[in-house]
DNA sequence: CAGCATCCCTACAGATACTG
DNA sequence: CAGTATCTGTAGGGATGCTG
């Protein structure tokens, strides 16, 4: 999932490359409106262990999604927030989840085996 | 990348889930407008291997998003298209491919290092 | 609080060869 | 043509413990 400008056949591989890792887009939506320390962050992404969170965040920083502000204060503060070109990602991410909102309504109907 | 229907914290996770396998999307997007075979698929997405998008395809067929016909003929002939539910994912496709465009103009001008 | 460092493991994915 | 089967390496990612 390294960011290595490969030649994309086409634009989508490019945008999934970027927002399809594990928790990037969870993330970017979750930072859609706020900006969000590292704690609050792992709050809203338990299921990512500090490692993958922070990886994931370093990877969206260094492709220019979002910033990473440290305060140096004590205790430690850190803040991300999406950039200006982060924010461009905004409609792209609003399809996603009103698809996948429409997809859990589907499945909930259909398969109550869980 | 297996369906397991566990339990989302937001759609979004749940979209990225089904289409955000390492060469879903492009599959899903080359399928938007047309019917194709195995080879033609292939020869679209060269990078993956046979095992590769056989294993795609299915967990796509599975998610109920495509369909996968085969032809009783010498030579065998399979035939993978949109299903009516996945043709509702085109808006989706449909914006990340306008913001990979946007972004793979981007780094073009910034970064010719490649 | 916000992480980095380690150890460790498995499952993702590549290469290659074979089949109806 | 449209796959399956097997064998294998690598790195993705989890758990745990430590630090400025």
């Amino acid at each position: 999932m390294k960011t290595c400008s490969s030649s994309y056949t086409c634009p989508v591989e490019a945008t999934i490359h970027l927002i399809g890792g594990k928790y990037k887009a969870v993330i970017l939506w979750h930072l859609r409106d706020q900006v969000l320390r590292f704690s609050e962050l792992h709050r809203l992404v338990p299921k990512a262990t500090t490692k993958m969170l922070t990886q994931q965040l370093r990877e969206l920083e260094s492709d220019g999604l979002i910033s990473r502000t440290v305060y140096p204060v004590v205790p430690p503060k850190t803040e991300y927030a999406l950039t200006e070109f982060g924010q461009t990602l905004l409609p792209v991410l609003e399809s996603l989840c009103d698809w996948g909102t429409i997809y859990l309504e589907k499945i909930s109907d259909a398969d109550c085996s869980f």
